[in-house]
DNA sequence: CTTGACCCCGCACCATGGTTCAGGGTTTAT
DNA sequence: ATAAACCCTGAACCATGGTGCGGGGTCAAG
């Protein structure tokens, strides 16, 4: 007993129609088809999805999240490739982290300027950019 | 004495056309012009751009990142829908850094693995959505 | 055995965030 | 005083990430 496809674009949160987009761009496998042609999922794809939008909300391109989502050890042998792979990653997921926590301490600040009735500088979010230069 | 739009857009590293597009956009204020119709800026703009590009990085659009720039307290009695904006991007914010501290200690999970050559599940980054559904 | 909801495919269209081009003026170094 | 480098505008074009449409088959309920 498989789903098909409206079910799990609507257990996902997304357009039928997306689906067959990320399929086609590879970001999800052909699934099996029935007699008639109609896609069976199993309900493993629609945390996929969600994966997938996800990081598109942490500001990862589609390419970048194929590339996450194909990141495993399935052959030892390989895995000098993959740590490095899984390494890059790492860095940009910690600068996109330390550039947050900036703006979060910004945002912080700004929340107490107003408890305090107090005027802020022109535009207080530029002062992420504070020090050193980022990225 | 201003900077041209070419100095600027190579000081933000950006080109000229991409300058043009955000101050359309909204992002950037119209500077003045010279008497031959030349835009003149302060080098405080590229600190302007900066902000934008960065925070696309970390997954706002455009428009989210208009918000971010008008955040500020002018007027202490406009301090209410100030606050309440600020407080919104900032539980954006941090949703933003929570997923993608559980997308790092997945990655430094599957550095691990590595390390000691162990195989790993499928799709190791889709442990990610593991706990209580995100968002 | 038909009506409505669903699925298929291919292709055209859309929004966002830019980039490029045509046609024309300005500035600067030689 | 002229070439190279720069700037202007408006409009067309582009890539990414989808969305919708036409024409047609499938399936479950009544």
């Amino acid at each position: 007993m498989g789903m098909r496809i409206g079910s799990v674009a609507e257990a996902a949160g997304v357009e039928v129609s997306t689906v067959r987009y990320y399929e086609r761009r590879g970001l999800l496998a052909e699934p099996p088809r029935t007699e008639s042609g109609y896609r069976q999922y199993d309900a493993s794809v629609i945390h996929r999805i969600r994966f997938v939008r996800q990081a598109q909300e942490l500001g990862f391109t589609l390419e970048e999240i194929e590339e996450l989502l194909d990141l495993r050890v399935e052959d030892p042998a390989s895995c000098g490739v993959v740590e490095e792979a899984t390494r890059a990653k790492l860095r940009s997921v910690d600068a996109k982290i330390r550039d947050l926590r900036r703006l979060r301490a910004v945002l912080a600040r700004l929340v107490r300027a107003c408890a305090e009735k107090e005027t802020t500088t022109e535009c207080p979010v530029l002062e992420v950019l504070e020090e050193e230069g980022i990225r």
